[in-house]
RNA sequence: GGAGGGAUGCGAGAGCGGCCGAAUCGGACGGUCUCGAAAACCGUUGUGGGCUUUGCCCACCGUGGGUUCAAAUCCCACUCCCUCCGCCA
């Protein structure tokens, strides 16, 4: 969340900031409101509190010097005060409450730099590389569902029996290439990523330290009788690895990956890019993170579009990098890229990661601070974290990429010692 | 799943209704001593919030409630850790 002493001491730069998102300002000027009520219910209720604390005080004097007199007249004095105690922590409690609540669900103020825009439509493309729209030949534009299916490397029907629609079955060397580009990605990283295999069922405080939760609770996958979600994205445990801890400064930027299932509930999706694999409730992602101060942060988030776009370009995928518009931006994002790979079966530009930069927000809700070097009290540490590589759209752009005309599908040789040494998905 | 024990500051650990935001030891930092260092001695050393900001006030002893004029201390619930039994990849 932001800060919320900006709606009292800069309202005006957060309006405008978060305007740019075009989002209706009432709740922010809602919070704005409360947070000045709050306060002065705070400051009521810490008054009463000194006075009953210093009657306390004189209370236990008095019972030591033995003067039962003067500790039963005080006593009294003491409890004539608790019912306005009691209120007051009540009225102070349930305006705590209140703006909590509503902070929860003010999104992240906008980077200035990020572009300005009302939706998708109007996100800028910084870049494309390796695209030719006359490149490609009447066997590369066949869809991947179809591809897989005849080469026997997916299988939708079968997961739909399995687990219901959306929830796709990779066979044989479908299988493996889902596992190579895991381990791909993961070894093209490790030069700098520690490697985490974190839990991928997490607590409520878990998924609200990200930002998924309380907004977007019918996305996320919930196992209720243990009360756990099932995460829809590796930041979100890793992003808690450091909840309510102080880092000194010396050990940033914490720099984290992991491969890991993804569950997605798709909610108010339906019916929207979800043939074959382009959208599915459970897939593997390998995400990278850091955790920073905030002078670093603009050098990580330049690192880690860097590193996601060359693995995509190790592929030898034709991409492009998309600089999210406010409007398009996540709640939890100051600034996003996205890459999205050219699949010409389907005819579509897949995203297949996003990288963003989230300033403080989530590191606020996690409470995430690191102690400066040069002393001081703590700071609230920036998170950035990006897909390294989401596999199923990959896997898509991929095969319809190299398939041939006999049929059968060519991978690039990079992924070649993970697939043992065979690159050709033969027809069957 | 059953039985029991525990959670206190940077670490160890005392406190088990008021004089406790917290003894003591250790660590770290500063100082005295020394050519310098060690030792010894002295001092400092948690976080967050508010205000009428050389200061005052509030909150925090795992988390959330409760009892009481007063809670680290008593009661309830939860979380986590440890030991034993059971089950199990």
């Amino acid at each position: 969340m932001i800060d919320v002493r900006r709606l009292r001491d800069d309202l005006d730069a957060v309006r405008a900031a978060l305007g740019r998102r075009g989002i209706e300002l009432d709740e922010v000027d809602r919070a704005a409101a409360l947070y000045q009520e709050q306060l002065s219910l705070a400051t009521r209720r810490d008054q009463l509190r000194a006075q009953k604390n210093a009657l306390s005080k004189e209370i236990g004097a008095a019972r030591r010097a033995g003067d039962a007199d003067r500790a039963s007249a005080l006593t009294k004095e003491s409890t004539d005060i608790s019912g306005e105690l009691d209120e007051a922590e009540g009225a102070a409690r349930e305006a705590e409450r209140a703006l909590q609540g509503l902070m929860l669900r003010i999104p992240n103020l906008p980077s200035p730099d990020a572009p300005d825009g009302k939706t998708e439509a109007d996100n800028p493309v910084l870049r494309i590389e390796g695209f030719r729209s006359d490149r490609y030949q009447p066997h590369q534009r066949v869809p991947h569902w179809e591809i897989g299916a005849k080469l026997g490397i997916l299988d939708l029907e079968r997961g739909a029996k399995i687990a219901g629609s959306m929830f796709p079955v990779f066979r044989g060397m479908g299988a493996t290439l889902d596992r190579a580009l895991c381990q791909l990605a993961l070894d093209r990283n490790a030069d700098a990523f520690e490697e985490i295999r974190p839990p991928t069922l997490v607590r409520t405080e878990t998924l609200q330290a990200t930002g998924q939760l309380p907004k977007f609770a019918d996305d996320a996958y919930l196992v209720e009788r243990d009360d756990l979600w099932l995460i829809p994205t590796a930041e979100v445990p890793l992003t808690s690895m450091r909840r309510n801890e102080i880092i000194e400064e010396a050990e940033l930027p914490l720099r984290m990956m992991a491969a890991t299932p993804c569950y997605r509930r798709e909610a108010g999706s339906a019916g929207r890019d979800t043939r074959g694999l382009l959208r599915v409730h459970e897939f593997d992602k390998v995400e990278i993170l850091a955790v920073t101060t905030p002078a670093q942060a603009p050098a990580l988030h330049a690192e880690l579009l860097a590193r996601a776009e060359g693995t995509i370009a190790a592929l030898g995928l034709p991409y492009r990098i998309v600089d999210i518009s406010t409007g398009d931006l996540g709640q939890s994002h100051a600034r996003s890229f996205d890459i999205e790979v050219y699949a010409p079966g389907c005819d579509m530009w897949l995203e297949v990661s996003s990288v963003s930069w989230f300033s403080d927000y989530q590191a606020r809700r996690a409470n995430i601070r690191y102690r400066p070097a040069a002393g001081g009290s703590t700071v609230i540490c920036h998170t950035l974290n990006g897909s390294a590589l989401a596999v199923p759209r990959v896997w898509a752009a991929l095969v319809e990429q190299g398939r041939q005309p006999d049929g059968t599908v060519e991978l690039p040789a990079v992924l070649g010692p993970y697939l043992r040494g065979a690159t050709t998905i033969p027809a069957r």
